[in-house]
DNA sequence: ATCCAACTTGAACGATCATTCAAGAATAAT
DNA sequence: ATTATTCTTGAATGATCGTTCAAGTTGGAT
């Protein structure tokens, strides 16, 4: 029984996502969130409490969507494996496109915080923790199958899978040379074999 | 024929190092690091000129010390190969030690400053790019003495473990399980058998 | 039609930001 | 001892930071 709020949440935190990714929270500015979300500071403050609350939210959104894009590539696969190997190789892709984000917020924020900010870091290995268990979840199933060697262990390769996706993200920030990512990611799939 | 600078350079930059290590960039104030260094305002920006000066003399400070731990690690093994894999496991061991230091300042500065700031990401890959050359050099010398197969490709190897050691810099911050390090150490040692 | 609770607005808040600068202190050369 | 030059000091600068709040606006409930 009152006035409905007039902003979409999604989009609103669609845009701060973008803006923290590309700067990183520190960096991005009450003054520049207002600009770019189109809110007037009270607005922000009566729907995410502050601004590390939008960003907490924002977090969030990108974990989901993270996750999202994951599954997408392990369902779409004919084989668990191979769904793996196409979210490797596609990763490779979009760190050879300038136009794609780099690094990833999850790991940026990591960083960022270093080990100030509990709240804020147990997000992010909630984060980690879910994409890990979907490549483990795809292991196991390719070892079940006989896709993978009896010899692997699924725990040990989802733990060096999540290490090569941070460090593929990082090169993707440094080097931008194509050929370089796709090298390290056919060396680190190697692996698998 | 004036008054000769009272402090001690090389202390004032490693302090500096180690703050904006902890912290980054963005979140290290000016006043923190008067506090930190013990000089007055004036006194930094008469020899830095800057926040930003400052910052990368810290991190050239930084760059050769990394630069001079990894000299140290390949020269004092028996072989150029073993060299590298006494790296690693230093590199796992430390990620387990909750006093050693988190994360790699160069990988934090590449991904802090994103695509902001060409000078300092300049900077940073070019110490980053004198130590893959040293894993390169000691990954060639290894074929040449018949230690790495000839089958495997030198530069290839390198990008891939530069990759590799930021991947284990981010899974330090993020999860201390010092096993789950090893493990994942482990395997990426095996692409060099 | 009226009312009231909730949302929006935008100016304003004190705190902190990086930076400057004029005055005081210290040394090397004369 | 004097001078010239540089370093040190610490208060002050304007800008920007995250945040608040009182006034204005809106729309569902009665």
């Amino acid at each position: 029984m009152a006035r409905p709020i007039q902003f979409d949440r999604k989009d609103v935190l669609e845009k701060a996502m973008h803006a923290f990714w590309d700067q990183g929270y520190c960096a991005t500015s009450m003054a520049s969130l207002v600009e770019i979300t189109h809110l007037k500071p009270g607005s922000i403050y009566a729907a995410f409490d502050s601004k590390e609350g939008l960003f907490l939210a924002a977090l969030d959104h990108y974990g989901k969507r993270s996750t999202a894009k994951i599954e997408q590539s392990l369902a779409s696969a004919d084989t668990p494996l191979q769904g793996v190997r196409d979210h490797f190789r596609q990763m490779a892709e979009s760190a050879a496109d300038p136009i794609a984000k780099r690094s990833c917020l999850l790991v940026n924020t990591a960083l960022e915080f270093g080990r100030g900010n509990p709240a804020v870091l147990q997000r992010v290995n909630h984060h980690l923790g879910v994409i890990e268990s979907l490549f483990l979840e795809a292991l196991e199933s390719a070892q079940a199958s006989g896709e993978l060697g009896e010899d692997k262990d699924p725990e040990a390769l989802a733990a060096f899978l999540m290490a090569s996706i941070w460090g593929l993200r990082v090169l993707g920030s440094t080097a931008p040379a194509p050929e370089r990512t796709r090298s390290v990611v056919g060396q680190l799939l190697s692996l698998l074999d």
